[in-house]
DNA sequence: GTTCTAGAAC
DNA sequence: GTTCTAGAAC
């Protein structure tokens, strides 16, 4: 029946055309997306002379923030020495606020080695990983596999070596392992099944 | 980084 | 038939 076909064809594309968002609040590439965020009040947790602290858009676990500088730092790639004491000030910040927002809970304080956004961030995040937002393998591994590199760990390399420097080949395959659960390490046959696995974890501090 | 969705996996 | 993953997005 053609003329029914042409009817749902018109309906569909008139809701194509009633569901485009108006304009965007802010322009740029999606890669730059956390400058907007640290503009937006509403992302704001805190902020000092040289860094501020939001709230992850798409929260990976229960609670989830990034630490940022005010100066204009684009990755890991672009550190100096100069930064160590920025970095170690992040990292107190960081911890500070995981304290304040629930002590009873494992946080872990980190960067990604080759992020996707733009802008130097170090992740506050808690180990329980609950959250609708966590959905791909790619999530999982980019915050439970050596893709997740500890501050402590960054503020080591630039001590020893004047700058941080990741491959960017070998981060791209700790993103495709095989699912495991962080904890237990147990193969786990997809992300649906995982997640349910973890909820039998205790995330709380030692 | 997310959204969308085709086709693989079940 | 439904669930789940993975690749395109101009």
């Amino acid at each position: 029946m053609a003329e029914g076909v042409s009817k749902k064809r018109k309906v569909e594309n008139e809701k194509r055309e009633n569901d485009k968002k108006p304009v965007k609040k802010f322009a740029g590439h999606w890669s730059q997306g956390l400058l907007d965020t640290m503009n937006d009040p509403e992302f704001i947790v805190e902020s000092d002379d040289k860094m501020t602290i939001i709230k992850d858009k798409y929260p990976k676990a229960k609670y989830h923030f990034l630490v940022m500088p005010k100066e204009t730092i684009p990755n890991l790639k672009s550190l100096k020495s100069d930064h160590l004491d920025l970095l170690k000030h992040f990292e107190e910040k960081g911890r500070a606020l995981a304290k304040k927002t629930d002590a009873k809970v494992k946080f872990r304080f980190g960067y990604h080695s080759v992020p996707s956004m733009s802008h130097l961030h170090m992740h506050v995040i808690s180990q329980d990983f609950n959250s609708p937002c966590l959905k791909t393998k790619k999530h999982w591994n980019s915050f439970t596999s050596e893709y997740f590199v500890d501050s402590e760990e960054i503020i080591k390399m630039l001590e020893k070596d004047g700058k941080v420097h990741f491959d960017v080949k070998d981060s791209q395959s700790l993103l495709n392992q095989d699912l495991r659960c962080h904890v237990c390490k147990k193969a786990q046959k997809n992300m649906p099944t995982l997640k349910d696995h973890i909820k039998m974890h205790d995330y709380s501090v030692d």
